[in-house]
DNA sequence: CCCCAGGCGGTTG
DNA sequence: CAACCGCCTGGG
């Protein structure tokens, strides 16, 4: 990995295993935007307080907009995950899987995946907010909190200024009442949301201290909150906190559990980074099935 | 009208 | 413990 700026942009060269597509369209995330045109692909949205702008004309190459060194090293490349080797991983996860062909083409398939570093107060809540939902409306729904009970980020390039907003704290929705999330037609979901606000507003559940925990402690912890299972707090510890070998079984891995593995995967058998191979199982399943469409 | 969408909580046998 | 069922809401 290469480091330069150009102009008020940040260049990053020489990176391997990245594909911003991919990882911004895996479903780890629900507050950005993809664009594909001429120039490659482009990823916006808000993340860490600004307004992230990124684009990667071709592969090995990433560009963040209004980006200094400082910045990209202080937080964007732990949200981004730039400071991991994927090849080890790649490796690990494979030993785990040895003469298996479908983890073999969901590696070749989803090479450019990597798993963020996301905020964990914002991915619990998204997370309690997708489950028996769909994609769009969950982004819908975030967004519109965002706007509704999130403080303001204006983002500024050339001469233009634009206002964006942050995700809300916790202390901001206990605020904004069960009536208040329900006013974002979020459902029977609004007590969920609720019930982790004021848990982790009033430190009954202190997040920070779910990083030092182990992977089955997180889980139990995340799911003390009503609302939670393990899906979502699986997803949570995997997205959020750095819990790589939190597994997370939803719709797509049961069929893949069904599909590939009729006689059983023992889950608990594969490694570290047994949550990353789920990606990688989960972005095959789903990059196939768009293929028959 | 139906069904489904990246689950969960509650109830039942 | 496994199996089921209802659930806010919106789209097909």
């Amino acid at each position: 990995m290469n480091i330069h700026t150009q102009g008020s942009d940040l260049v990053i060269t020489e990176i391997s295993d990245f594909d911003i597509c991919q990882i911004f369209d895996c479903g780890q995330c629900f507050r950005f935007e993809l664009i594909h045109d001429d120039s490659g692909d482009h990823v916006s949205g808000v993340a860490f307080g600004r307004y992230l702008c990124m684009h990667q004309p071709k592969s090995g190459v990433l560009i963040i907009d209004n980006c200094s060194e400082a910045e990209f090293n202080a937080t964007l490349r732990h949200f981004l995950a730039l400071d991991i080797d994927y090849s080890e991983i790649k490796n690990d996860v494979l030993a785990h899987f040895t003469n298996d062909i479908t983890m073999k083409n969901a590696i070749e398939c989803g090479k450019g995946i990597r798993i963020l570093r996301q905020e964990p107060w914002e991915t619990l809540i998204s997370f309690i907010i997708s489950q028996n939902n769909n994609i769009p409306r969950i982004k819908k729904i975030i967004s519109e909190m965002s706007k509704a009970y999130g403080h303001e980020i204006e983002y500024s390039r050339a001469g233009k200024t634009e206002i964006f907003y942050a995700f809300p704290t916790p202390e901001a929705l206990v605020n904004a009442g069960i009536e208040g999330l329900a006013a974002l037609k979020t459902g029977f979901r609004a007590k969920y949301i609720y019930d982790a606000a004021f848990k982790v507003a009033f430190g009954k559940l202190n997040l920070s201290g779910i990083n030092e925990m182990d992977t089955p402690y997180a889980l139990k912890a995340l799911m003390e909150i009503n609302g939670v299972g393990p899906k979502v707090a699986s997803c949570a510890a995997l997205f959020a906190f750095d819990k790589t070998d939190a597994f997370p079984i939803d719709v797509w891995i049961k069929r893949v559990l069904e599909k590939y593995y009729p006689t059983g995967l023992d889950i608990n058998g594969l490694g570290k980074y047994a949550g990353i191979a789920q990606q990688y199982l989960f972005y095959y399943e789903r990059y196939v099935n768009e293929g028959k469409k």
